[in-house]
DNA sequence: ACGACTTGCAACACTGGTGATGCAAGTCTG
DNA sequence: CAGACTTGCATCACCAGTGTTGCAAGTCGT
């Protein structure tokens, strides 16, 4: 591979991302954005865009891979399966919040993707573990109902990435602050 | 108004009603489908739903109207701004839910339709009206943001309403515990 | 049976988006 | 500078969905 290839390559590497970056910008506000605006926005002809990705179909399933890989990255760097549960959750809160702020149309269709769908299932499973390792360390009630307690989670995971300009870390304990204790007193419960 | 045209309108409302329910539950799995697919599951020729909506854009604004004035009518219901803030906010959510499981899609989109959006938008003030008098009867942390603690309400309800076959009254009973206490035990933080 | 009305069907024109291609101009490397 | 490569632009064929219309067949009340 010459020094040549290796630059050009660069450079279309950088138009690819350039793409998908816009790409999750323009779907996120509408989903049915043509290939006309994604490739304004990204500062490149339409007929580029269909040079880098032979589809629409293509384009989002790229965007699916990207995201899903940065996804699994950040559940992996919370080691939700080793450290105290406590912990994993925050770090995994965090973490996923930081890929989510930015890529929230892309993490809200990837399932379409057989490969995403894949690892995105293999990350459900993941939080499973952890919310029972969370039950048994006595973090959750005994009696909670763990599909729902992932579903509340999730959810207030989406909901905290629309704040996209407050700190990661805030966020993130708001979101298990509220996720554990609620918003209420306790009193006339 | 002879009994004739009482007969026939209320057989061509009948037909409209048809349409809608039939756009919702299409709608709701493939916010993209055609007016063809929401014809055939209407029961009905794509050229009958064009005679009684001019375009999709009509259709979905009808679609709009309609769970715009169930959902007003349930959150009326609820008594929110008289009953006690805990009592008001049980009725609400179960009342709101009732509607919400059969016209998600209409109310995600409901928006887009001013008249609907100004409904919305009246109905979102009272909710922060309610949310003012739970915390002041202490129902709600007295240091609780209420902006989030709106979204976190709004999206209980939308994961809620994901278990369509559950009782609503016993889905409101989650709904509510989980928003003031969360799914914590409440050691450990 | 008559009249008012609605429906399905077939056909049509129109639009917007998709995907492909050839070509001239540009950039970067060696 | 030469060569490899990429881009923008203009253009094309194509398709799916939309919205319209005319007509024959059907229903329902009187």
């Amino acid at each position: 591979m010459s020094g040549t290839t290796r630059a050009l390559r660069s450079d279309a590497e950088r138009t690819v991302r350039m793409i998908l970056e816009a790409a999750e910008r323009v779907l996120s506000r509408n989903p049915a954005a043509s290939m006309e605006q994604i490739a304004e926005a990204a500062g490149v002809a339409r007929t580029t865009v269909h040079r880098r990705f032979a589809s629409r179909e293509a384009l989002v399933e790229a965007m699916a891979r990207w995201a899903t890989q940065n996804f699994a990255e950040a559940v992996d760097a919370a080691s939700p399966e080793s450290a105290p549960p406590l912990v994993a959750l925050y770090q995994v809160t965090a973490n996923v919040l930081r890929v989510k702020i930015d890529w929230g149309f892309t993490m809200r269709v990837m399932d379409a993707d057989p490969e995403a769908g894949r690892v995105h299932a293999d990350i459900s499973e993941r939080c499973d573990r952890l919310l029972i390792r969370a039950r048994d360390a006595g973090v959750l009630r005994a009696d909670a109902d763990l599909d729902w307690t992932k579903r509340v989670f999730y959810a207030l995971l989406h909901e905290a990435a629309a704040y996209r300009d407050e700190d990661p870390d805030v966020l993130a304990t708001r979101v298990v602050d509220t996720l554990l204790r609620g918003a209420g007193t306790g009193r006339g419960l």
